[in-house]
DNA sequence: GGGCGTCGAGAAAACGATTACAACGAGGGC
DNA sequence: GCCCTCGTTGTAATCGTTTTCTCGACGCCC
């Protein structure tokens, strides 16, 4: 690779103002063809190494995600790349497989790296520290999860709301026993989610312990969904909806009620994030569909003002949430009068 | 962040040393332990960005895929990241889009980045042009599609077999006007998986104008698969069941044949790569299965050890492909005798 | 015409690590 | 006892940029 000074030297010009040329410094427009040429012929590129050793600042960006392969997350991701590349940055992909030892460790990439920034949907809502990045000056935007402490500027959805919609759609449905697959205690979307379910279950007359009995917690993946619902399956009093709290695991829960033989709508199943395929199960899986990709977008947007050094004060974008009603939530099978 | 220096000043020792406990340089036990010392109480870790300026070599590796919000790339995205986890490398994700232009702007950064090496789902066979990195020095894998100029190493998968074994099976199943839905002309994959059909085909006594009546090129992507299916179903002799040359495209073809109110498996439709979702769909898809995330692994690893110089030639690693029998193909419906 | 402000360009000092080289001390062989 | 060798250590150069000075030239105003 040609460097600056191979380029000063073809110009007959100084390093300096090769740079300068480059970053769009004060130069005499004759000066400044005669290098630009001589960088043409010489195929030259600033070395970005060396630039961010210089100004302490990259151009590459962190993105803490629990699993890429969760279409949630591929979609989040999306946004946050098409966004960064509009600024030209880069996006160093990271997942977590929410575990905080594994987060840790790429956080403290990200600050041996000099990353521009990180955005990170938390491992948990408790234990994820991000004092230490906030601390040295790196620029923070959480995602889809609100971290405990709130000195970083935030992206998310509207929850709770979302998820009492959801579970309101349910009961005005006719379905009697609507249970709950929460995902794992310690993260704020799945807490929030709770939340809203209960809120909504309370309204209607539902016990505290009716409500805490129909609610079991899984990890968010297919297998505990897949467990969850057995779970549910076997009460004494079987639930006849379920709303559950994420997409991977309704997946999980969609193959139990086939294993056990049960059917949508006959036994409503309502999904909090979107699937790509939601419309092709049969029946077509009712969800909530979340913005992932904007969720990214703007996470990217935020951070790149931070980057830029903007001093407004810390903010926290909260998106909508539309309930998408498909057939698996049509209403119960009639009972006989 | 504390410096080396820093680090030195702390222990009593030179720059040089620090350097030398860190990098396995000969430092007495003693010393050694000072150093260690200093560094665990000033929270200090080498500066990977003056490093690499110094050592010419960064911990970053380049992954450029089409679209990381395809499942199939998701998967190797992350069968890439976990790889070059153990190797201490960090993974910058770029989706190109299958377009030429964006992707020569992601290799250029990669080359101005200094990357340590580049993984690449090329965008074309013939306009992808990977010379100038290999010029330079640059590891670089081909994964999934093969370039045209072999002078890379490769990760592919054996699509010509795969899509055979497909086609005889459909054909098998007594299927008798197998289409297919190819994807764009100019990727090795599609290509491939197009030969595959063809020679099945004609073992089958297929004639060459037939095969080619029943052949429709997609992008890889849903809308391609849907408008593809559409036009397949209106032809004069209608097929009876359909090739589908990618996960995304098998989606937008049940898409159509849902709205021709067509339904496998009296139509028959195998997807060539598997979907998450595969088994859910009613009735459930059969599938051709490609190892994306060992795709991905494996080509981490070959550039693992390009970055770590071995010498060895340049290979092509292919890996096989699993016919997933499900319902979607178990016949059409007995004729009338 | 002199002083002053402005603008452009170059020299050189960073940024924080690695590493070639030289220096130094100790130990062993003769 | 001297010299050679070997193993550790420190000094300083280096990677390729950006950026702060400094300097010179030029133009303008009084």
């Amino acid at each position: 690779m040609a460097t600056i000074s191979d380029v000063a030297r073809a110009a007959g010009v100084s390093p300096a103002t090769v740079s300068r040329v480059f970053n769009g410094g004060r130069v005499t427009a004759e000066r400044a063809e005669r290098v630009r040429k001589a960088a043409a012929v010489l195929g030259f590129s600033p070395n970005r190494v060396a630039r961010s050793l210089r100004t302490q600042r990259a151009s590459v960006i962190g993105l803490l995600v629990p699993d890429v392969e969760d279409p949630f997350f591929a979609s989040l991701a999306r946004g946050v790349e098409d966004t960064a590349l509009r600024g030209s940055l880069s996006v160093v992909l990271c997942n977590t497989d929410d575990d905080v030892e594994k987060e840790r460790r790429y956080l403290d990439v990200a600050l041996a790296e000099q990353m521009a920034g990180v955005i990170v949907a938390a491992a948990s809502r408790t234990r994820t520290d991000l004092s230490g990045l906030v601390a040295r000056g790196m620029p923070v935007v959480a995602v889809d999860r609100r971290p405990r402490a709130a000195e970083v500027d935030a992206v998310t959805v509207d929850d709770r709301h979302g998820a009492e919609d959801a579970t309101v759609h349910l009961l005005e449905r006719g379905y009697e026993r609507v249970a709950c697959i929460a995902g794992p205690a310690g993260t704020s979307t799945s807490e929030d989610r709770l939340a809203g379910y209960r809120s909504a279950m309370r309204d209607a007359g539902t016990s505290d312990e009716q409500i805490h009995d129909r609610t079991r917690h899984g990890d968010f993946r297919v297998e505990g969904g897949h467990a969850a619902m057995r779970e549910l399956l076997a009460l004494p009093e079987r639930p006849d909806a379920v709303f559950v709290a994420n997409n991977l695991m309704a997946l999980g829960a969609l193959q139990a009620l086939r294993e056990a033989d049960v059917e949508p709508p006959a036994f409503g199943v309502l999904s909090f994030g979107d699937l790509p395929w939601a419309s092709l199960v049969r029946p077509p899986l009712t969800t909530v569909q979340l913005p992932s990709y904007d969720l990214g977008a703007s996470a990217a947007e935020l951070l790149q003002d931070r980057v830029a050094g903007s001093g407004k004060p810390l903010q926290t974008v909260v998106l909508r949430t539309v309930l998408r009603v498909r057939d698996s939530t049509r209403g119960p099978a009639p009972r006989p009068a």
